[in-house]
DNA sequence: CTCCCGATAT
DNA sequence: ATATCAGGAG
């Protein structure tokens, strides 16, 4: 089957089992989304929710960022790991947000990128949920599955991310990589993946057929 | 390629 | 007790 195909066949299964998908990352703004995104790199969303609603209670804008001391930040978000650095990003994003941006976060992928803690995941995340802009989010699940069902040979997520753009409509960009993002936390898991109930088990060249 | 770190599954 | 999970920077 040719790739476009099966890849239609793809979007049209997970669409039926996801049909409204949006970040599980608890947000207000695009600036809370930004440095929800950053805390969530090598961590589950999960936890980094856990530890915002206190963070944004305490730190509400780029200014109150700079303005806080490192330990302070890195008190609040200690349990999404690799604290020091999310700190020295968070606030070091914050300052060039404030220097460059009047305390707003910008709104191409370019911008995005320039910033501290910011990498092709996080921006693509932040355009496609705070702006409604088109971006293909390659974060470990979305390159996990992308492998397993052979819509990739890359292991590099740019490189993942730029496969992925052929295959898919601009359109749908946004949300499967989301519903990707739902489908490996509840079936195309890491660890153990659910292939005897996999919808996508006929689609795969991955699936354990055998169980 | 290495370093950064806590939480959770095994 | 330890392996594994989860992105970005240098």
């Amino acid at each position: 089957m040719k790739i476009k195909t099966r890849t239609h066949n793809i979007c049209k299964i997970l669409k039926a089992i996801y049909p409204h998908v949006k970040t599980q990352l608890q947000h207000r703004n695009p600036f809370e989304l930004l440095v929800a995104t950053i805390l969530s790199a090598q961590c589950t969303d999960k936890q980094v929710n856990s530890v915002t609603k206190k963070l944004f209670d305490t730190l509400a804008s780029p200014d109150d960022f700079v303005n806080a001391s490192l330990e302070d930040i890195e008190k609040l978000i200690r349990p999404t790991g690799y604290f020091r650095n999310k700190a020295k990003n968070i606030r070091n994003c914050s300052k060039m947000l404030m220097e460059k941006y009047n305390g707003d976060v910008p709104g191409t992928l370019e911008e995005l990128l320039e910033l501290p803690g910011v990498g092709r995941k996080t921006a693509n995340v932040v355009l496609g949920a705070a702006f409604g802009i088109p971006g293909m989010v390659v974060d470990t699940h979305v390159k996990r599955i992308s492998k397993r069902l052979g819509l990739t040979k890359n292991t590099d997520p740019a490189k993942i991310e730029f496969d992925l753009m052929k295959i898919i409509p601009q359109k749908e960009w946004n949300d499967f990589g989301l519903r990707l993002i739902y489908f490996g936390r509840a079936v195309c898991k890491a660890r153990k993946p659910n292939c005897p109930d996999c919808p996508l088990c006929h689609l795969c060249e991955y699936s354990d057929k055998s169980a």
